[in-house]
DNA sequence: TTAATATATGAATATCTGTTCATATATTAA
DNA sequence: TTAATATATGAACAGATATTCATATATTAA
């Protein structure tokens, strides 16, 4: 096994490795999709977005069908809502939340589909 | 506005809640949609899925791909492994890791499209 | 056998994150 | 105006999680 130049890392199989590497996307934008995924990994946040998969709804009610508190439930809207996933319309004193684009939809089938194989 | 009878909560359009909340897949199948994305949810784990989508890679040289250490990574494996998102397979000493299936790669792909997108 | 290497793993630590609670703001009704 | 309602938000707390470190195991080479 020959020993890395780069950054005190021994590698098994340093050809393949370097070119491995070389090919590897920014950090930036793998970091972002993490970030992504991140919003998603919630089962809080999974609820909000299946109930708002099936209708427009506001916070108070979207605490009674996910069995939350409005509380967390505007907490994690903020989020969902800072990361494009939700926006709002406001209507009196009800703000009416619902999903960004189908792009979100989307992205929750492919889950549901990966898990509903295993 | 009328109050639900239904555990304390407060419904802003009590029909619609009640009705979305009846349609609710199981808090279960919710829960592991949500256990799922989580995995992906990590930037060195969405380092080490983008590696093995590039090529099949051994723990030492993951780490030095990914600017980590080969602990750190074996621990990520682990869970990697545990999902189901990776497979391995040893020879000799040196344990060789792969991507589960295709799925984990459709997966990816829609995460990266959803921030390239934005 | 002993030494070196590749990986795995448990414990400890530090950081992050989600909920709760109290409270603030905005809107409507009385 | 005051009261009630819907939502938002900051702080505090508890629980989760990723990395590090030390060490263990497995395999190969010498």
């Amino acid at each position: 096994m020959k020993e890395c130049q780069c950054e005190n890392c021994i590698c098994v199989n340093e050809e393949l490795a370097k070119k491995v590497k070389k090919k590897m996307l920014d950090d930036d934008i793998l970091f972002d999709i993490a970030e992504c995924f991140k919003i998603f990994g919630d089962s809080t946040r999974i609820k909000i977005i299946y109930a708002l998969k099936l209708s427009e709804l506001c916070v108070n009610d979207l605490a009674f069908i996910t069995n939350s508190t409005p509380s967390a439930i505007s907490h994690q809207l903020r989020i969902l809502k800072q990361a494009k996933l939700v926006k709002s319309k406001k209507i009196g004193k009800v703000v009416y939340y619902s999903l960004h684009d189908n792009h979100v939809i989307k992205l929750f089938e492919i889950g549901r589909d990966h898990v509903e194989e295993l």
